[in-house]
RNA sequence: GCGCCCGUAGCUCAGCUGGAUAGAGCAACGGCCUUCUAAGCCGUGGGUCGUAGGUUCGAGUCCUACCGGGCGCGCCA
């Protein structure tokens, strides 16, 4: 409908073009927005300030030379002059209550665009290493991330999710060492226990799994255990096997999955470190000092160069990240987004300067980021920092069974990436009003209830049939229902497009409030068939968006509460 | 000290590429269930948008400086 109003505009302008008033060389783009005050009508555009100066008339003179060419249209009801010279539409009731049809038809698809035209966009995100279970960053992680892989696939792009993770480093030999030391019956207070070793209770089970010879299965791996305390290399597969399972299972139960699983280790057997290395020096964009290969990543932005080859012979993980990315690049994808926590935000500078120094034609501002800033949990006030099994942190298993998948997903998708995140558990967990999820899934389930409720009354839902009984459509709250319904598309166009997920839990939170207000004031299944059918139609509207909004942060849509 | 992020109602937060008197929820107070689920609705009060300048027809939004909080500043990932 916005489209519509567009478009009258856009001739109006083009009238005014050939008429000289606004000169033709140059182009004008009319912006309209939805206003805020109903005063104001439906839409508003500010095209007549914004062109004023080019016209070289005031801007209220301008907006009615415009309203002069604008072609007539059904769905225009009014057309007023306002304030300093805005232009406010009035859009009839029958175009208005008209996005009801095209959703019911629709379906799932309302909503989703082809804005991506089938482009392979490529996600990485959570990308823990296995040392240990996800925390509640990867949770924010993986309801971002995942949020965004929805939402780009809602915009017509092909999504791959994918997990990277070291499996050889320096802290994999150290929860080895660690898991280990268990099996030998130390703890991490005794004397022989690992130098920064992983202290949390974790590493116990992973210690008695291993010398029970269990084979372990996870998404990208199955181990079977040696049982050899002594074999630190069996330790080692062992224990990423079984902690990659674990993070597999936690994020399964959140209803995340990935496509790919990137090993960091195979950027060394796979020589693409080796070749990254002799690229840079190719280039020469490296030197030696100090017994350590640099890189002059101040060339390309950042405040100091950086050591890529350690005077112990070893690559700092930078390099192995370049060629990382480097191999993304050449499989082909030209939009890649990075989620990951705030707190690695010095890697984006050093990886992209990387890049760029590998003289590849990879653009400067490649990869995206998506950067999200730190979560703190709450309980009674106060801030929880541990948890039993992890020790030092609180674990996103934690979150999942205490306060259930749904309001862990919707909560750490609901603010935006780049402020902090108080998860209040108290909140989350309390099934009043004041929780959004429940709020939300409660004008879900009460329109179910209404259909339930005509199903017992012997009528048939007809969707199709309904969609074309809207004329019983005329309150004031039906409208604002009608608005809100339209502004869908647009809304996921745009969460897509800023990479702000957290738009769509606003909106679902503002589509069920109207909704609640509107049950509450007129009963749906009146006498008047007509008025009925067209109500029932309504609801029909408001459910399909509910439920297509809540699919897009993988929040479940209950039929009954 | 340098870099990035944040600062909007008592609390938690929105505010779309600058637009018309700054919004929502919670908390507080007062109402609404013989009617489709009260896990709901209606009403009232509550603000120098951190501070000071600047840009312009117009600034919560853009620029500069400062104040306050978080994160980062490793030959750790």
């Amino acid at each position: 409908m916005k489209d519509t109003v567009t478009q009258l505009l856009e001739a109006a302008i083009a009238a005014l073009q050939a008429d000289g008033v606004l000169p033709a060389d140059q182009t004008f783009t009319p912006n309209v927005d939805n206003t805020r005050d109903k005063a104001h009508g439906d839409f508003a555009t500010n095209i007549a300030l914004a062109t004023a100066k080019a016209a070289g008339k005031p801007p209220r003179q301008l907006a009615e030379a415009l309203i002069d060419k604008l072609p007539a249209s059904k769905a225009v009801q009014k057309v007023e002059i306002a304030g300093p010279g805005f232009i406010n539409f009035f859009m009839s009731d029958a175009s208005s209550f008209d996005i009801v049809r095209t959703i019911i038809e629709s379906g799932e698809n309302y909503g989703r665009n082809d804005n991506g035209q089938g482009e392979s966009v490529q996600i990485e995100f959570v990308s823990a290493n296995p040392t240990g279970p996800l925390h509640v960053g990867h949770g924010r992680g993986a309801a971002i991330g995942d949020c965004l892989a929805r939402l780009l696939q809602a915009n017509g792009y092909k999504v791959s999710r994918e997990f990277y993770y070291n499996d050889a480093g320096a802290q994999i030999d150290n929860l080895a060492l660690s898991v280990q030391a268990r099996a030998q019956g130390k703890t991490p207070d005794d004397e022989g226990w690992p130098a920064d070793g992983y202290r949390g209770d974790y590493i116990i089970d992973v210690a008695k799994a291993y010398l029970a010879g269990e084979t372990v299965t996870a998404d990208d791996r199955e181990v079977t255990a040696k049982a050899d305390a002594g074999d630190l290399d069996a330790i080692k597969a062992f224990a990423v096997a079984y902690l990659r399972r674990e993070q597999d299972l936690d994020l399964k139960a959140f209803g995340v999955e990935f496509d790919v699983y990137f090993l960091e280790s195979s950027l060394y057997s796979g020589g693409k470190v080796e070749e990254t290395v002799r690229m840079l020096t190719d280039n020469g964009y490296t030197y030696e000092k100090e017994g350590a290969t640099w890189l002059r990543t101040t060339e390309f932005g950042d405040d100091k160069d950086r050591v890529m080859r350690k005077t112990d012979g070893g690559y700092t993980y930078f390099l192995p990240d370049v060629a990382y990315h480097l191999d993304k690049w050449r499989r082909g994808y030209t939009t890649v987004i990075n989620e990951q926590g705030a707190d690695h935000h010095s890697t984006v500078t050093r990886v992209r300067a990387g890049l760029q120094a590998l003289k590849t034609g990879i653009p400067q501002g490649w990869p995206e980021y998506v950067l999200h800033q730190m979560v703190l949990v709450t309980r009674s006030g106060e801030e929880v920092k541990l948890s039993k099994r992890a020790g030092s942190y609180v674990t996103l298993r934690d979150l999942i069974d205490e306060v259930g998948r749904d309001a862990t997903r919707f909560f750490l998708a609901a603010r935006r990436v780049d402020s902090q995140l108080t998860f209040d558990i108290d909140l989350a967990r309390s099934q009043t009003n004041e929780n959004p999820v429940y709020y939300i899934q409660y004008a879900h389930a009460r329109i179910c209830s209404v259909l339930r409720k005509l199903g017992a009354e012997g009528v048939q839902v007809d969707r199709q049939a309904l969609a074309e009984r809207l004329d019983g459509l005329a309150l004031e709250e039906e409208r604002d229902l009608a608005n809100r319904l339209a502004q869908y598309p647009e809304l996921i166009a745009n969460a897509a497009a800023q990479r702000e997920p957290h738009h769509v839990t606003h909106y679902l939170r503002d589509l069920a409030g109207q909704f609640h207000t509107y049950y509450n004031a007129h009963k749906v299944l009146v006498e008047d068939e007509s008025i009925r059918d067209a109500r029932v139609a309504l609801c029909l509207a408001v459910q399909q968006v509910l439920v297509n909004g809540l699919s897009l942060i993988g929040v479940g849509a209950p039929e009954e509460m």
